[in-house]
DNA sequence: GTGTTAAAGTTGCATTTGCAACTAAATTAT
DNA sequence: ATAATTTAGTTGCAAATGCAACTTTAACAC
């Protein structure tokens, strides 16, 4: 039976490990690096996969505010990563480009990233780690409706 | 063999759902809650699960900075939530507990989670989801070293 | 077509946050 | 014992963030 009185353990652990990971990650950034693209990693990853996209759709898979997207895109514009133009069909769009100079920069961080996974999971059996994401993928999709 | 050259969907997971999770939470409450205690609600939660701690417990559980734990207790004081009192024995440290009133607050909270967690665990066999729990306690635990 | 409503993005404002520098107290070295 | 180092907590500052209000454009109603 659920304990009512007593707080979930896995959410608190969803909440725990996202902002540990966050940390490692940040941590895994030089200082330069840190300055230049930290809380800005997000948008610059999504870019990464896939490019050509709105401002709200990457507010939605950043799950951020649309207005700290805007802030976000502006200072990596600035940095030369990203490009804003505007759509061709809708006016009141701009479709977000990454620049062959972002995706180097973000290429080179990609390492760093395996870093902080090989530590995570040291001594877990793949198997286990294999079912554990399956996991994680449909709870991220439960509750992102 | 690992894929050196993208995101890892493991980190990105955690990541993205720890943020997901927290948004849901923050959703759940009420908007004077919100306000009332949004941010500050993990140091609330651990201190109902244990209190008499100092400070830095605080910063080191919550994965935050200990200035920033200084800030949500001395919000938290004003909410008359908790109580920090002088350590006896070290003039330094700082004890904090939390208020009776705290202790209610926070219960009346418990149930918000438990629907969240209702959401994101629909249709997930519950041994899949035990076994994805010690997987992510044990990632916690290799990373958090 | 005109008027209404919705959507995409931006800006003002207040809050949260981390880092670095600081104070005060305890610990360690000698 | 005294000096140097470490530790706990605080504060100044700059950056990140969310919300609400706003502008501009598109979609819809009629």
């Amino acid at each position: 039976m659920p304990d009512n009185n007593s707080i979930n353990p896995l959410l608190w652990l969803t909440i725990r490990l996202g902002r540990l990971v966050t940390n490692k990650m940040h941590q895994q950034l030089g200082k330069e690096e840190q300055n230049l693209i930290g809380p800005h990693m997000g948008v610059l990853a999504d870019l990464f996969q896939q490019d050509g996209v709105r401002q709200q759709d990457l507010a939605m898979s950043n799950l951020k505010n649309k207005a700290t997207i805007t802030r976000s895109l502006r200072f990596l514009e600035q940095e030369g990563m990203v490009l804003r133009s505007p759509d061709p069909t809708d006016g009141r769009t701009k479709r977000i480009y990454i620049t062959s100079q972002g995706r180097q920069f973000f290429q080179k961080m990609l390492p760093l990233g395996q870093n902080v996974l090989a530590k995570a999971v040291q001594d877990i059996d793949p198997e286990a780690l294999e079912k554990c994401q399956e996991v994680l993928y449909k709870m991220y999709n439960n509750l992102n409706q």
